[in-house]
DNA sequence: ATCATTTACGTAACTAGTTACGTAAATATA
DNA sequence: TATATTTACGTAACTAGTTACGTAAATGAT
């Protein structure tokens, strides 16, 4: 069958249609009782027959529909005289409801239609290996902890981030080393006579002084950078520097696996604290940071313009 | 919630809400995996890239949905350069679909989200005591084994039959005897003159001649009796006749508490063998009856036009 | 007391499906 | 070979919901 085939891809469509085949089964049992109601009353006639809600927003939020729904919905109620509108006498946008002596005879009559319906329901449920109705809360639940959306979302990052490889600088990086970290520069600030320096010569500025630099390929693609530029004389013995993602490659961890990558090259290379630069408005960077175990810090005066959250990380007790 | 107030007379709504939840992200995830497609499309587009089928018609057999549904789709889809028409040359009805080179390209990127898709649905179907698709599966095979409407007529069937006393022949529902009678006979035959005797004087021709009479009542009045008339010299001790339950009370099992009644009554009066006489028009009689253990004889000639079908059962050795 | 905001609800237009119906081509039948 | 039936599919109109928007009443803030 399609369904089988297409996988859970089609579970909406699935479920569609199952309502579907109820509702049109709902006529006739609606005609077996000989109740007076179309199937799509039914939401709006139970909450006032239970007496619970009266007002068309009310009953709209108690049932999850859309207000204009069950404004519809009354407006043929009322023509089947099965309701009656009246204004509220203290609140002049409420139109309260009620039912017509016709609407509560049915409500009477409808007390078996439920019974017996649910008891139909119930004994095929009880046949059932996974009960459908259980199984609907539960899954409504997990879906309101976590949307489909991002688990769908997190199952991506973590396929792709199988992808992701990181590998250390070489000399056919230079441009990429350069164009990653203009693009997220312009975006959010403009490019500094220090960027332009560095950036531009990363073997001279870093490398060459004992500094490091990683890349992170995608499909053989520099899509990240990230650099630990050496440090003297300040109880550092790297700044983390030179951070950058391509915004293509959003969604893929590629940004953690960086992280990770960088602080542990620092570890390797026998180093006790890391410091870095950078600035309040690039949260998903900050975030990245505390997740790596950086604090806060007043350090030394930066060069950038740009810097105005100063970061630390001890490394004798890792936090991870 | 609204839900588990209603009970299962939801189940449809419930359904079709939680489908709409889904959609409403599907959307989202299209555009995460920049899939140029809606997510109505996606059957028709599954089946069309599977290579499966590629005409309207056998497309919405395939997925399940009406042709003009799957036209529609189609035509939105030509309209985004993903599929496109040109007629069958020996068939000059059928309208076969391709996918265009834009489409192929979907198929292929495609692919990661069915994974993606399939795993975020899996992974929260798998923290679940209830398997939402394994009961959609389930809950759809009992629906085709027996609709939601049969269902709850057997409950209704059930519950009703509860209320139906089977009491004795009274001279007050000389009446009714005679006018539930004339009811079913008008409706398929039409009255003859054995009738007008026998159903207007009871007592004379059926009870003082050592035949009995049941009558069955719903909610204190009779819908239904039953005759027992002594048979001699024939061969069998009774003929079960008059048997006529009125079709406001349809549905509820009274013929065959009737039946059963009047066949119980004959075996506590000691009878062997009782005989009767029907038409097979009538359907649910002759069903009651064989169900009751009657098998098809040839008897005496009877004074009925209307009878072309003649029974017997034998109680030395009941069937039940 | 006045003005801005919020709330209640109706109307209009849209969406994703449906059924009903018509037409042309293909197939079956007399 | 002519005619009836079936099949493929398009169009129109309907259904049960939605979102977008407007208006009047109530509420809150200055």
């Amino acid at each position: 069958m399609f369904f089988n085939q297409v996988g859970k891809m089609a579970l909406g469509s699935r479920l569609r249609m199952l309502s579907e085949r109820m509702t049109e089964d709902a006529q006739l049992i609606y005609q077996l009782y000989q109740v007076d109601l179309r199937p799509k009353w039914f939401p709006v006639f139970y909450v006032l027959s239970a007496g619970q809600e009266n007002t068309i927003t009310a009953i709209a939020t108690a049932i999850g529909h859309s207000h204009p729904s069950v404004s519809k919905i009354v407006r043929e109620m009322v023509a089947g005289d099965i309701v009656v509108e009246r204004k509220d006498e203290s609140d002049g946008r409420k139109n309260r409801l009620e039912l017509t002596p016709k609407g509560r005879g049915i409500a009477a009559r409808i007390q078996d239609q439920y019974l017996d319906v649910n008891r139909a329901v119930e004994e095929a449920l009880a046949q059932t290996h996974h009960n459908l109705w259980k199984a609907l809360e539960e899954f409504e639940f997990l879906l309101s902890e976590r949307s489909l959306l991002r688990r769908v979302q997190q199952q991506k990052k973590e396929r792709e981030s199988k992808k992701v490889k990181i590998v250390p600088y070489e000399p056919r990086y230079r441009e990429a080393f350069y164009s990653l970290n203009e693009e997220w520069i312009n975006t959010y600030f403009k490019m500094e006579k220090e960027d332009l320096e560095t950036l531009g010569n990363p073997k001279e500025y870093i490398l060459d002084n004992g500094g490091h630099i990683l890349v992170a390929l995608y499909e053989n693609e520099p899509v990240g950078v990230c650099a630990l530029i050496k440090m003297k004389n300040t109880g550092y013995d790297f700044e983390l520097a030179k951070m950058a993602v391509t915004s293509r490659a959003k969604g893929k961890g590629i940004g953690s696996l960086l992280g990770r990558a960088i602080v542990e090259k620092a570890r390797s290379l026998g180093a006790k604290k890391i410091y870095l630069e950078s600035n309040t408005q690039l949260t998903p960077a900050i975030n990245l940071y505390q997740k790596l175990g950086f604090k806060k810090v007043v350090g030394p005066p930066s060069p950038y313009e740009r810097c105005n959250i100063q970061m630390e990380l001890e490394l004798d007790n890792p936090t991870r």
